[in-house]
DNA sequence: AATATATTTGCATAATTATGCATAATCTTG
DNA sequence: CAAGATTATGCATAATTATGCAAATATATT
């Protein structure tokens, strides 16, 4: 397993922890609070990690805090986007998506949001969605995203 | 009745509006649409907007945009309810609180909720609620206990 | 292991948002 | 209606956040 992947999850489960338990009203503090327990890192990493995990900042009566957004029904969307999945493959250019009938809109909507799989983007049919990886290359390694994303074989 | 108050009001709801039919990336841009829809405006103002009716900005996979905070959110609620309400005010008996056109049902739905109010109950028609208090002794309190619990004045 | 690919991070800074202050608009009271 | 008080707004700018880029670190491939 990789060092640094483990920071990352660590990092970001700290960052959970600080902003549900106290009141987070900025980056720079968050910088400071994220240090004295040890982790240490700066504004602009902090920025990217908030999108990441979904982080809004809403207003209260003290002030601009940090949230987690409102999760809950994310796992069961994966669920039901995955029955309506019949097959994830791929050719040497382009990665395709073959789901049940009328279904192919509601799936590309679903892999669009999937903001840590590269790709480019997608096009959804009826039936039928084609995927633009980032690179070609990576176009293995994304249908192995998707299905893993998905649970499914 | 205020000019000035209602035209917070409509900027409030074209705002409400607006991020909820489209994407707003920024402020800049809200100031924009707003500008286009007939509602000139200042970034500046629209901060302080966006501020009041609990907007959030989350992340998403086209980058962050303005939401409304989730709904059932007790807080949100209150400032929803705030904002349909024009005056509470009492005679020797009653209470009256005014809202905007067809708002008067949820208000008083929304009062009657409030359980830490010395009321008897609620009647409302499209604009009006008459509130009848426990004892016509705490009308004055009840007044204000109704402005505190909305943040109003 | 060596090389090639890909990812993460920090720095510097651009982009965006929030706010103090002065002014204008509105409201209140006599 | 006038005078004073309150609230809302815009301007200028401070505060904060997001991002391009290059270096560092990690991962994959042979």
């Amino acid at each position: 397993m990789s060092k640094k992947l483990e920071d990352i999850h660590k990092r970001h489960a700290m960052i959970k922890d600080l902003i549900s338990s106290q009141e987070i009203f900025n980056q720079t503090q968050l910088v400071k609070a994220m240090k004295q327990k040890g982790i240490k890192s700066t504004q602009a990493t902090l920025s990217r990690d908030l999108t990441e995990l979904g982080v809004v900042r809403v207003p209260t009566s003290t002030g601009l805090i940090y949230k987690l957004s409102a999760t809950g029904d994310e796992t069961n969307l994966k669920y039901r986007v995955a029955e309506e999945i019949i097959s994830v493959a791929g050719n040497e250019s382009v990665i395709v998506v073959k789901t049940y009938p009328g279904r192919a809109q509601g799936v590309a909507v679903f892999i669009d949001k999937q903001n840590d799989l590269d790709t480019l983007g997608t096009i959804g049919g009826d039936d039928t969605i084609i995927v633009i990886p980032k690179s070609v290359k990576k176009i293995k390694k994304t249908i192995e995203q998707i299905k893993i994303i998905l649970g499914i074989k």
